[in-house]
DNA sequence: TAGTCGAAAACAATCGATTTCCGCAGGGAG
DNA sequence: CTCCCTGCGGAAATCGATTGTTTTCGACTA
């Protein structure tokens, strides 16, 4: 479309008299070999002049290197996302690199057409933040060499780079507040089971439940088909229909949280006052809901800071001292959560 | 890094005994040139039994076209802006293009270093979802006619490809309401000057507010120096110590409208009892924050969705009915806004 | 039997950079 | 006076695709 042909090297070449190689190496400033400063001058104020601009795609197919990254996430509109996103971005960016982002609508062939298309690109490394257990494709990617980092869900893979929060940690911190507030009857609202992060948090969650020698029920446990806050509103109400309901509800993530706390008021009950609920990751504005969020703190930003910076590294070569980072977690104690009422209590106590 | 040599056209013409060309030819299925069917099956097998992936970079270079889009967005973190990505990225998706996204953490500097970098990249077009008021980085791209499209905010060229919501009648309609309320103190937290959206949604209030014949105070506006939560909570501190506080605060988005109404609480205020605050966007989850919030309603993902498609089309050369697309948008009236309280209608009748 | 035609596929130029290998000049040493 | 070194910069190969132009070869015609 742009009828303005381009700037090339060889038109910089040309308005300074010298040859293309001579404008590459003054403007990629190797010391290799000696130039005249006067040279040096010419081939510079002829590039500014014409605004020349190198062609990366030219450079990427002679380097070998793009200095781009690329990023798998499922659903962008899941605020957990953007500050990730946020962080590999800023992270890349002050290392010269950038970023192609992909999100795969939680579709597995989605994601594995986007894989496809990165690697066409040449991308250098892929950051995946897609939870999808699609090993094949992560055992694909292993086997081409193709550098890449799992985000926010783990590996069973040693060598992988991983960067994850503390999922046992955190869910335990969030199960053992609700018990230590007088629960007993406590229901899990699970994520997909088709990923890891689902699969971890529900066995941390039974782990949890377990020490505390309760035993638990099927019943006690919806798993979400997405993770999504609609999805959490059906789980809620599988959850607090079927069956005696629980007075306390461990959700997966804050969407799922929040689906099940307006079920809740759909329900006419109060929360935290008839029902506490506790969600995972504190997503941002996470105390400004009604009721404010009690939830599970993830350093998410950080995450991706980190995440960046481990593939980063492992392209250059540099030594990397953990290939697994495990980041802490942090129980926010909001307004979403409270001791169960005390007719519950009793009729638990009778029961 | 990636220490496999990458399977060429080279590699496949020679496992399939034919030339480069050939290859070429078969895997693009360009019916102008005759191949025996068996040549062509001896082809695909050959290129799907190495897992041949084409260079983007190479075919990039060659045919001037990348397939790929660019999009500048000011602060991913805002939540307007990933249902908007996600509109751009679905459409751009099965048009066949990809997206690169930059996020230009409102920084000028950024945004012409991103710029720079999609023009080395050869992105087919751009799609600037950052709102600054940086005319001569956009007189520059429209100098060199790289295509591109502005999104959520508008531009004076007429021959401009704009998607952009009525800032006029939003605004209008939220000022409206507050007015049928019983208001007549209506204090205003604009967004940065130095954006465009921030400008027309200031100007259209203050129109608004003319319209009813309400002589307007500078004491009742309050700019906020960016779109955050923390930088509206500032903003309302000003309006609401400095003179004689406002009944009702109209925002020019909502993170600006959910710091404000967090100050109000800080305060001691009750909204909307005591305070009425209306947003602009309606981002996901508006319903649920405490109170519900007030807001007037943009199609976000919808403006994606027709951003990708007009600038595809504009880079296809199909015939483009109307340049610029300017959405409707609607009052959302959920829990953040109520007739005034008594105390301050009679204040306002007395004084 | 030579000439022509046409289908099939090879050849070669090209896109825009980087980098290795040379060539040229001039100056100092032997 | 010749040789060699050094400082500067040009020539050309290369990265991996696409595409306009030739070549090849068999079949058909005159």
């Amino acid at each position: 479309m742009a009828t303005t042909r381009r700037v090339t090297i060889t038109d910089v070449a040309r308005a300074a008299n010298v040859h293309a190689s001579t404008v590459s190496r003054v403007l990629n400033g190797r010391a290799e070999l000696s130039l005249l400063p006067e040279t040096r001058e010419r081939v510079i104020a002829a590039a500014t002049r014409l605004g020349y601009r190198p062609s990366a795609l030219a450079r990427g197919l002679r380097l070998r290197r793009t200095f781009t990254l690329g990023m798998l996430v499922p659903d962008i509109t899941n605020p957990v996302f953007p500050s990730m996103i946020k962080g590999v971005e800023g992270a890349a960016h002050t290392r010269g690199y950038h970023l192609i982002l992909c999100n795969t609508d939680d579709s597995f062939e989605r994601e594995a057409s986007y894989l496809r298309v990165l690697r066409e690109w040449r991308v250098d490394g892929i950051l995946i933040a897609s939870s999808s257990t699609a090993d094949s494709t992560i055992a694909e990617l292993r086997r081409e060499k193709v550098p890449f980092v799992l985000l926010n869900s783990g590996s069973r893979a040693s060598e992988d780079l991983v960067v994850v929060p503390d999922n046992r940690q955190g869910v335990a911190a969030a199960i053992d507040h609700l018990i230590q507030l007088g629960h007993r009857r406590i229901g899990l609202i699970a994520a997909p089971q088709t990923t890891l992060t689902g699969q971890e948090r529900l066995l941390a969650a039974r782990a949890a439940l377990r020490r505390h020698h309760l035993a638990h029920e099927d019943a006690l446990v919806a798993v979400a088909d997405s993770f999504s806050e609609a999805s959490g509103h059906r789980a809620a109400r599988r959850l607090m229909l079927d069956g005696e309901p629980p007075t306390a509800i461990f959700c997966a993530n804050d969407l799922l949280a929040l689906g099940a706390i307006r079920f809740a008021r759909e329900l006419g009950l109060a929360v935290p006052d008839d029902l506490s609920v506790v969600g995972f990751n504190d997503i941002p504005q996470s105390e400004l809901f009604d009721p404010p969020l009690t939830t599970v703190h993830v350093p998410q930003e950080e995450m991706g800071v980190l995440a960046a910076a481990l593939l980063i590294d492992q392209l250059e070569g540099r030594h990397i001292e953990r290939r697994q980072v495990v980041l802490e977690t942090e129980l926010m104690v909001r307004g979403s959560t409270a001791p169960p009422p005390p007719a519950a209590t009793t009729a638990m106590k009778t029961a």
